[in-house]
RNA sequence: GGCGACGUGGCGGAGUGGCUACGCAGCGGUCUGCAAAACCGUGUACACCAGUUCGAUUCUGGUCGUCGCCUCCA
């Protein structure tokens, strides 16, 4: 019963699972430049997706690419006077660890464009074969008009497209909204062998040809930014179409929202983006999650510090009530209702409503129903890739935190067994009335970034607004 | 210009033809050595104008506004 909206269709729709195996692309990033809050986005919310299949016992094949070929990755290591591999292999590193920090699941397979040279040709091959492309002086272009069913995921209309202003009119290209399948490599530029002549692939071949060569001629799900839309996933589309005819190639069509800053998209062209890392090492993978989680995958999503800290007092809400919870799926209806807020197009902050009126309705109850609660919730954060890992503001070093409690004659060897001291020194002035002694340790133990709560269970946490 | 999405209380964000969403912030209180946390209480919001209806935030039509895409984008 699980409902999808379908970009294709345009509807929402329910979706029909072999449990068998279910294969899902996802887009992955052009590595040019350090991830943003909006690549977080994306990867966050189509892992709560594949988590959730998994819950529902689907056996998940997951590919998401690298693109690590193309001209603005060209461009920018010429500005960096390094190789384009070298520039591509340090932000590939810069997304893993974000990727890593925010808890997502590791992709089966993570292929490059560059690893898959073979197979892109191969796949052009078969589109000229098919007599859907043709070879020109500047490059392999895929005739468009030689496919039926161009535009039909995008719905735009040709005049349309061939009328925007950025359509890069070569001429020696059939029509304006031929699209470059292999492009020959100018003065200096990096290059592959092709029977056609050196050069590198156009960006929507690899995808097809990643596609083809991993997961087959028909996949489940293909995910990613609905700025994909046109012409990347359009065009993507044709070539698949064109090749494999018989295919349907996608079941599935799903797209994520953007994040917006003070109402406009958050993009590189814009020059307004965020960098990921930077509120990761401030806020911490959970909570950045959460931050995803209060907004429906599709909807756009406004993005400000001020929101993150309320993701950060909601989250902690949250997390102190199940602290000392084993997570077990031990309340059905609970369960039910998380189940019911996915089913209905992975409605996440539907389901962060619910969960907190169950929360409510649990402090009146005996003790049993509310411990089985806790471990419900737990249970049901878990499944969608929450930690509960303290997070470790990066903001004082490990010399200085190291420092601090030697002051104490605290011997630092991790941050929870230091503070587990500092804690029990601190609570012996307490009972013997040292008041002035205690809140003075309260208040210098705040130069490290850790903030003590008396009444809270767990005692202290990271105070790193 | 074309296509699409959307306009809900201070902010974020669900949902529904008649019943408190929820969270944050705010306000009042309990507790507390203090601070905080926690806990209790507290808010009649659904862009505008018509129409359908016993009744519309929810359906229909229109108006206004916002945002996205239109070959750089997650």
């Amino acid at each position: 019963m699980l409902n999808l909206y379908n970009s294709y269709t345009n509807s929402l729709r329910e979706v029909e699972l072999s449990k068998d195996e279910v294969k899902i692309y996802l887009c992955g990033p052009t590595v040019q430049s350090s991830p943003h809050i909006g690549h977080g986005r994306s990867s966050v919310v189509f892992d709560f997706f594949i988590r959730y299949l998994k819950y529902l016992d689907c056996n998940v094949q997951f590919v998401r690419n690298i693109t690590d070929i193309d001209d603005k990755i060209i461009i920018k290591s010429a500005q960096q006077n390094i190789e384009f591999q070298e520039l591509a292999k340090k932000v590939a590193a810069e997304f893993k660890d974000a990727y890593d920090s925010l808890n997502c699941l590791t992709p089966d397979i993570e292929p490059k464009a560059t690893e898959y040279i073979d197979e892109i040709l191969n796949y052009i091959k078969k589109i000229l074969d098919k007599d859907m492309g043709y070879v020109s002086e500047s490059g392999v272009y895929f005739d468009t008009a030689a496919f039926s069913d161009y535009l039909k995921l995008s719905g735009r209309k040709l005049d349309e497209v061939i009328s925007g202003t950025r359509v890069d009119i070569l001429d020696d290209k059939k029509a304006p909204e031929d699209f470059a399948l292999w492009k020959f490599a100018k003065e200096g530029e990096p290059y592959w062998e092709s029977v056609w002549g050196k050069g590198r692939p156009g960006w929507h071949i690899e995808c097809s040809a990643m596609i083809n060569a991993i997961l087959g001629k028909d996949i489940d799900f293909h995910c990613g930014g609905n700025d994909l839309i046109f012409p990347h996933h359009e065009n993507e589309l044709a070539q698949s179409k064109a090749a494999y005819p018989d295919n349907e190639f996608v079941k599935h069509w799903l797209h994520n929202g953007m994040i917006n800053l003070s109402g406009k998209k958050m993009s590189k062209s814009e020059g307004n983006i965020k960098i990921l890392k930077d509120y990761i090492d401030q806020y911490g993978g959970d909570v950045l999650r959460f931050y995803f989680l209060r907004a429906q995958y599709r909807s756009p999503q406004e993005f400000s510090e001020e929101l993150l800290i309320e993701s950060k007092t909601t989250y902690k809400k949250i997390s102190d009530f199940v602290i000392d919870s084993k997570p077990q799926p031990k309340n059905d209806e609970l369960l039910s209702l998380f189940e019911e807020c996915m089913n209905d197009d992975l409605n996440t902050p539907k389901l962060i409503g619910e969960i907190f009126t169950q929360m409510n309705n649990a402090t009146n109850l005996e003790n049993g129903m509310l411990d089985d609660i806790k471990a419900t919730v737990k249970y049901i954060f878990e499944i969608l890739g929450f930690t509960f890992k303290k997070n470790v503001t990066k903001k004082v070093s490990i010399e200085d935190t190291e420092k601090f409690f030697n002051q104490y004659e605290i011997i630092f060897d991790s941050v929870e067994q230091a503070m587990s001291e500092f804690l029990k020194i601190r609570e012996k002035h307490r009972v013997e009335k040292n008041y002035q002694i205690a809140d003075e340790m309260r208040t210098n133990v705040l130069e490290i970034g850790i903030k003590i709560e008396d009444g809270n269970k767990d005692g202290w946490s990271w105070n790193n607004n």
